[in-house]
RNA sequence: GGGGGGGUAGCUCAGUUGGUUAGAGCUCCGAGCUUAUAUCUCGGCGGUCCCUGGUUCGAUUCCAGGCCCCCCUACCA
């Protein structure tokens, strides 16, 4: 046995490793060794000045703590700038948090238990907005620093900087303090830092609540007011009466839910035919107060029918499924087309309610029959009722019509006076009161439960009501039926929604179908509704006049003080948010009357669309504007975002510089837990940021993600962390062979090693292996397919670990000849740490921490601030090689399978393996691998091997199928049975049809009885019989295996020696005596006795053989 | 309601320009290898290729109809 580092101790030593290393621990060591060296700080001075790579951030909602879903999309975001960085790449690294929005608002509201925007105002606006900023700064904190032990590298606030800011603002709101900025420490009021976040100076994280964003924000709404694009509409809207606020398109994700409500089917009487009527159904019986027209098909026929004492007008398809179970007993009277029933009047159950009467003129006199070709004959009884104010179909159809409008709810959901006992009642609720009057009135007919989709808010979850609101909209512009290569240059300059198709063309869209549906969202989108009537977010800048009714949109605060005729004073010192900024008046500019801010708020994509122009300095630095606009890429999960941040980002870079914000666009899917469906808390499938990393390990999660299918969602869990921590284990595993041998070899990084060419074959084949793994991640990498460089590194980890290093283990033994060992040595070293720099984008603290011990140089740093090993590998590919071992590893694998058939144990030398290797033959070293792999004496290489098959004819049916029809069936049966003549030339016949070589193939299959295996064109075959020092060779490794079993269970170290006692039956394995000692670490082994203190036994040749050993000294 | 994708082993999914015997990984079982490895190797179990009809010598594949799931989209009463 070789004695164990010796020399180690002489010199410095690799830090031993354990085989099972704890993860967890090591990542916080890295991370902390990152922070102490200042790493990411080194890295960004090494590459500054590089060519840029522009990546853009796309904002995370700085509201809650991050979940495992933002690890998928901030895995792709770090490794891919860790990937450029490697290339040399200079990168802006800058983060974002999106700040301002209903959902802040809506979760500052539960923690003061407020339930309503009267609540809000009640208690003060000044104190909630302040709430709403502190909850942000309190969770970007939060996110920053969950974001550093994900082991993102980004250009990150000091967290608690970000808490300092947040206690200041209630606590000393007036005093200045000092924070890290960009460039050293920056002071300023608590109000005045937090609102120059993300701007150059204070740097770093960019929020986009900030002054800068908010101002550009200002400007773009100017410009699409100065194109005439910026209007305000009226129209009937989802209504969200918790939040207070209208719902717009962009909102509606996610928005439907099934709902059971109940609905109604009940009469309108008619004025001028008595005693008849007309039967309505609706869904949403709150509105039936409302209701000011009915509409019917012009073309569908309608009938008259007499059913329990009352005469109904009903759509003839609907009659049966109106009346229910007693239809058959309707008797039909009379049948009009639809068309003949418009213009007849009718009354309603409410017509008395003051607020209808005052709408509709005594008794309900406006009600009356209109037509809509929209009506159905499926649904409900073909008459709709229409309240205008309650849905935007109607609406549209009052404003046709001239008829008048009722809006029955509040803001809040609540009934308005003037509906008797309706008035102050909750729209929710009020259905039950509906019934009853409708019931006591004599309309209803019935009444019905029915499920439905319904619109519920994406907030709260509150089932939307529609209201009729003046809310404020950006024109998408016309659509047209033509192509939009034959839009005119008039129509495409009247139409945003055509400007933005185009700049879409210029992006790259990953996956491609990202492509088609923004331009589907596009062509099919309305009106960009960008008002909120709510307190927490931009203050639009619209002014409109009261007085003359002029609006004017400002672009600018810096205009805004120059416009003011009052309320500056209440501004000064505060961002340009509610409440303070609702105090600046300015002059009407046509009038001359003092005008006030709409006390809207802006759509929150405003906020996150315009971070391409106001993070990169658009208007302040026109110089690094240019160096980085546009983004060379943007990547986020793409649910959503086609109608949201897409959407925004493209719109506002449109409008504002008429040009793609970003050349790339990388979407992603939704993490999905692991038995597929969502997760969610109450299900117990659902896993928090904190808890995967501390328990799986964040490089473990980032492995995970990165190998994922972007197009798909991907079921997130323990099993895959499972999986994936495998993998890497393997990776560690070869790198504590490697340190524990070369501690105990005393080898060093950059000893003597022969040039690459000169080294062995095994070693040429992982170099150059490893070159082609460089080659093809970079490939991957540049294209943004993580998915494929973890799978190609995945293979490399195998390949590296189950052929090169188990083929190699030997090589690395004191007892191989030095110069052969230093190969092997300096060839693992190369490939593993090749392998390493490769992974380390993917896994860059595992990798690190590898990296730092392997180079035995831990003072110089870090993977990281190594470039990408483009260079290194330089030479390394030998593609002559690479075929001929993967036919070597083939070959190997047939041949484990013909020991298994055979059922001959691999430890039982054989003398003779016969190949076919389809090709050249490989090299005599790799045969000699081949041998030692299949324990075998000798490898044949052969070229005819028909000894060992059976010809049989395939007949190729694709070519042959559709000339041979029915006599198909014949030719294989007499093709299978072997019953073919082979003709001269190549061709066969067979059942009397000639075929030529082309339409059939000569196939080899192994005759039964014979030890042979074949695939993938190669074929092995073993010698199977044994001859007595075959036999023995085979005892001798049976035995050598079983004590290094029982020496493990005895808890013997390597190199411990023994004596080994083995029975005078054994006495055949005399001659193998040195194999034996050198194999099992024995210093002496004495046939019949049994003097040792550990036993075992195993069945042998000759028998039951029973051995022990005992420890000997020194 | 409209548009798109899908239904293949217990699970996650490939694949089939129509062709004789439909694959991989994971799980399970058996065997093998191994003092770097929780690794690895060989094999086995496991299938109505959603259902029905049509075209065809032949359909899991093409066509029609139906059922179910997912995504996008939609204020249909």
């Amino acid at each position: 046995m070789p004695c164990r580092g010796w020399r180690g101790t002489l010199l410095s030593m690799f830090n031993p490793v354990d085989s099972k290393p704890d993860l967890i621990s090591l990542e916080h060591q890295m991370l902390a060794r990152w922070r102490a060296e200042g790493t990411f700080e080194r890295l960004r001075a090494q590459t500054a000045g590089g060519e840029p790579w522009s990546f853009l951030d796309g904002p995370i909602t700085a509201n809650n703590p991050m979940g495992v879903h933002h690890a998928w999309g901030r895995t792709y975001k770090d490794l891919f700038q860790r990937f450029r960085a490697s290339l040399g790449h200079e990168l802006r690294w800058q983060q974002g948090f999106d700040c301002q929005g209903l959902w802040v608002e809506v979760n500052v509201e539960k923690e003061l238990g407020l339930t309503s925007k009267r609540q809000i105002e009640e208690r003060g606006l000044a104190e909630f907005i302040r709430l709403c900023k502190q909850r942000v700064l309190t969770y970007a904190a939060r996110q920053t620093e969950q974001s550093i032990r994900l082991g993102m590298w980004m250009d990150w606030n000091d967290p608690a900087d970000l808490l300092r800011l947040r206690d200041a603002l209630s606590d000393a709101p007036e005093r200045e303090l000092a924070i890290t900025g960009a460039g050293g420490e920056v002071r300023g009021t608590p109000e005045g830092l937090i609102g120059q976040l993300g701007s150059p100076e204070v740097g770093v994280s960019y929020f986009t609540f900030s002054d800068e964003n908010n101002d550009l924000i200002w400007s773009f709404l100017a410009e699409c007011n100065r194109r005439g694009w910026l209007y305000k509409g009226s129209d009937s809207m989802p209504w969200c009466t918790r939040c207070g606020t209208g719902i717009s398109q962009h909102e509606m994700t996610e928005g439907y839910a099934d709902r059971d409500d109940p609905s109604a089917y009940f009469g309108f009487p008619l004025v001028d035919r008595p005693g008849e009527e007309l039967l309505a159904w609706t869904t949403t019986p709150w509105t039936i107060p409302a209701n000011v027209a009915a509409a019917v098909s012009p073309t569908l026929s309608y009938e008259l029918v007499e059913f329990e004492g009352r005469k109904m007008w009903i759509g003839a398809t609907r009659r049966v499924a109106a009346l229910g179970g007693g239809a058959p007993r309707a008797k039909v009277l009379e049948t009009k087309q639809g068309s003949e029933l418009v213009g007849w009047r009718y009354r309603a159950t409410f017509d008395a309610a003051p607020a209808v009467a005052a709408a509709l003129g005594p008794d309900g006199a406006a009600h009356r029959v209109i037509s809509w070709s929209d009506v159905g004959a499926e649904e409900g009884t073909s008459i709709v009722h229409i309240a205008p104010a309650c849905g935007s179909e109607d609406h549209a159809l009052c404003i046709t019509e001239g008829l008048p409008m009722i809006a029955p709810i509040d803001e809040g959901g609540t009934y308005l006076e003037g509906f008797n006992e309706l008035s102050g009642k909750d729209w929710l609720v009020v259905a039950d009161l509906i019934f009853v009057a409708l019931e006591q009135s004599g309309s209803l007919l019935r009444r019905e439960k029915i499920t439905h989709r319904y619109p519920h808010c994406w907030r709260c979850a509150t089932p939307l009501a529609f209201r009729l609101v003046d809310e404020w909209f950006i024109s998408m512009g016309a659509t047209y039926e033509k192509p939009r290569a034959q839009l005119s240059a008039a129509e495409k300059a009247g139409s945003l929604r055509y400007q933005i198709m185009d700049v879409v063309d210029n992006i790259s869209w990953l996956p491609s179908f990202g492509h088609d549906r923004e331009l589907d969202w596009l062509r099919n989108m309305s009106d960009w509704m960008i008002s909120k009537k709510r307190y927490w977010g931009l203050a639009l800048p619209i002014y409109e006049c009261e007085g003359c009714g002029a609006v004017e949109v400002l672009g600018s605060r810096a205009e805004l003080e120059g416009r003011a005729v009052a309320g500056l004073d209440a501004l000064a010192g505060h961002s340009p948010h509610r409440p303070y900024i609702d105090e600046v008046r300015i002059a009407c500019a046509k009038c001359g009357g003092e005008v006030q801010r709409v006390p809207d708020v802006g759509n929150p994509w405003l906020d996150a669309g315009i971070v391409s122009l106001s993070t990169m300095r658009y208007r302040s630095d026109p110089e690094y504007w240019k160096r980085w606009f546009p983004a060379d890429l943007i990547t986020e999960s793409f649910p959503g975002q086609f109608r949201n941040w897409f959407y925004s980002l493209l719109a506002m870079s449109t409008v504002m510089v008429g040009s793609e914000p970003t050349k790339t666009v990388f979407g992603y899917g939704l993490v999905f837990a692991e038995d597929g469906r969502q997760m969610h808390k109450s299900w117990g499938n659902s896993i928090e940021f904190d808890e995967a990393a501390d328990r799986m390990g964040a490089d473990v999660m980032r492995w995970l993600f990165a190998g994922s299918r972007p197009e798909e969602n991907v079921h997130f869990g323990w099993n895959g962390a499972d999986e994936a921590r495998r993998k890497l284990l393997v990776l560690w595993n070869v790198y504590a062979f490697h340190i524990g041998y070369a501690n105990s070899a005393g080898w060093r990084p950059g000893g003597v090693a022969s040039p690459v060419a000169d080294r062995g074959a095994m070693d040429r084949w992982i170099l150059s292996r490893t070159a082609d793994l460089v080659s093809t991640v970079e490939g991957a990498l540049r294209n943004y397919d993580a998915q494929s460089a973890v799978a190609r590194l995945e293979a490399a980890i195998d390949e590296l670990s189950t052929w090169y290093l188990r083929r190699s283990r030997d090589r690395f033994d004191l007892s191989t000849a030095e110069a052969d060992r230093n190969d092997a040595f300096a060839t693992l070293h190369e490939a593993l740490l090749t392998l390493l720099q490769v992974a380390a984008p993917i896994a860059p603290m595992l990798t690190d921490a590898i990296y730092t011990n392997l180079v035995a140089d831990g003072a110089t740093g870090s993977i990281h601030l190594q470039p990408w090993p483009k260079a290194r590998v330089q030479g390394w590919r030998d593609q002559a090689l690479e075929d001929s071992m993967s036919r070597v590893i083939r070959a190997a694998e047939l041949g484990r399978s013909v020991r298994s058939a055979a059922a001959i144990r691999t430890r039982q030398p054989l003398a003779l393996a016969r190949v076919v290797f389809g090709g050249e033959t490989p090299h005599a070293e790799l045969l000699e691998i081949l041998a030692d792999e299949l324990n075998v004496k000798r490898v044949e290489s052969v070229t005819d091997a028909s000894g060992l098959f059976e010809r049989k004819v395939k007949v190729l049916l694709p070519k042959v199928g559709k000339r041979l029809g029915d006599k198909l069936q014949a030719v294989l049966a007499a093709a299978r049975s072997g019953d073919v003549e082979l003709l001269a030339g190549g061709a066969v016949r067979i059942v009397g049809l000639e075929f030529a070589p082309d339409e059939i193939e000569i196939q080899a299959i192994p005759r039964e009885g014979g030890f042979v295996a074949e695939g993938g064109g190669l074929v092995v075959e073993l010698e199977t019989a044994l001859t007595p020092e075959l036999i023995a060779e085979g005892d001798v490794r049976e035995l050598s295996r079983a004590v290094q079993d029982l020496r493990k269970r005895a808890g013997l170290q390597i190199g411990d020696p023994i004596s080994l006692y083995l029975p005078e039956s054994a006495r055949s394995l005399a001659p193998y005596t040195e194999q034996l000692t050198q194999s099992v670490g024995a210093r002496s082994i004495e046939f019949g006795a049994t003097a040792g203190d550990v036993a075992d036994q195993i069945e042998l040749s000759f028998g039951d053989t029973a051995f022990s050993f005992r420890r000997s000294a020194g």
